[in-house]
DNA sequence: ATCTATTAATAAGG
DNA sequence: TCCTTATTAATAGAT
């Protein structure tokens, strides 16, 4: 029913077929719909594509479709899938009791059934990890050794340029003190104390911390 | 399609009905199969009359098709038990993927996105699993030493018992040697030999092995 | 069921 | 995807 008659196997041509998909499927699903209208059916049409996406057709709730269906064939779909599924958590249990066991091993725990081979494998594992763990650790100290030196530096310069505003301060105040004092305190009203006599490093023992 | 155009509604005639029924129905299951075929695509075709038959067509187990149709919607079609099983398996596989972790930090690995903080505890998890291996593998090394003294000792019993003995046969040998020999000779084949030279501690020097 | 006139679906092409 | 159209396929109604 076409400019040609096409035999009924796989269309190679990607595009083809997936015009022919949905133009079919828009088909199969409106002849669904009609015979559930003409003859007063219960159809339930379930169409995937290949990339994944989904039509379906459903006179009734699907459930109630496969409710009957169960009736009818007495065939429990849930039945082969429930063993699957029951198959799947034996498995992941089993794993999920090995590795609590590796873990308690490795915590020390139980360990009284293990020969002394196991411990050594144990203990080379254990001290594998702890080197690794120690060389991780090594870097995060480096890395805060570094911050803290640099932080130093900063520090320094910051009082060592504080000290020369300082003296030049003190400087300036021997000779015209009344006036700068007025000055200062108009400004920034910095209380009765010279700025000069205020300055202090901040963290004087810092380096000492490490 | 036919002698006349038909409106889709119910049709009113029984026989008709059942005839156009059975028509329509054998061309949708046909049409499934085609376009499963034709385009790769997973349909599944229920239908049931009003008499109560079922036909269906499906081009994937219909189980399968159904579990798709979870994945794709989230409406559950199956029972309470189902679902309970899917939740405990997810549950199961989260547990596994934590112990994984938990197992990759305590081996070394996977460790660069720890902080300080979380690489301190692991480090003392390591050492108290370190600890209670040691502990156990020097439990066993008492053993073995006490094993081995004890063996040490029955050596030691043995090999004086031997030289007793030796010193006995050896005393006998002087008077009545031949007839001794020829006795030995006789019962136990044992070569050429006087039986008193052949006695030696199996492992004389077994007590310096640890 | 089978036949067949007629309608419906759709393949190919744009 | 939608539109068009030639052609095939489905099927309504009759037998």
């Amino acid at each position: 029913m076409g400019r040609g008659k096409i035999e009924i196997k796989r269309i190679e041509n990607s595009s083809n077929r997936h015009v022919t998909y949905s133009k079919r499927r828009n088909g199969i699903l409106k002849k669904a719909k009609e015979i559930s209208v003409l003859c007063d059916a219960h159809v339930s049409v379930i169409i995937f594509s290949t990339s994944g996406k989904m039509h379906e057709f459903s006179s009734t709730p699907l459930v109630d479709i496969l409710d009957q269906y169960h009736k009818l064939t007495g065939r429990r779909l849930w039945d082969a899938k429930h063993e699957n599924l029951d198959n799947e958590i034996n498995k992941v249990k089993k794993d999920n009791d090995n590795m609590q066991i590796e873990l308690r091993h490795l915590k020390g725990e139980d360990i009284s059934s293990l020969n002394y081979r196991e411990l050594m494998i144990l203990e080379d594992a254990l001290e594998n990890g702890l080197t690794g763990i120690r060389d991780k650790q090594n870097e995060f100290m480096r890395m805060m050794r570094k911050k803290t030196q640099n932080m130093e530096q900063e520090q320094d310069q910051l009082n060592c340029q504080l000290r020369q505003l300082e003296i030049a301060s003190m400087n300036r105040n021997m000779g015209e003190i009344g006036e700068v004092f007025e000055q200062t305190r108009e400004n920034h009203d910095y209380g009765q104390m010279p700025f000069a006599f205020r300055v202090q490093p901040m963290q004087p023992n810092l380096h000492q911390r490490f």
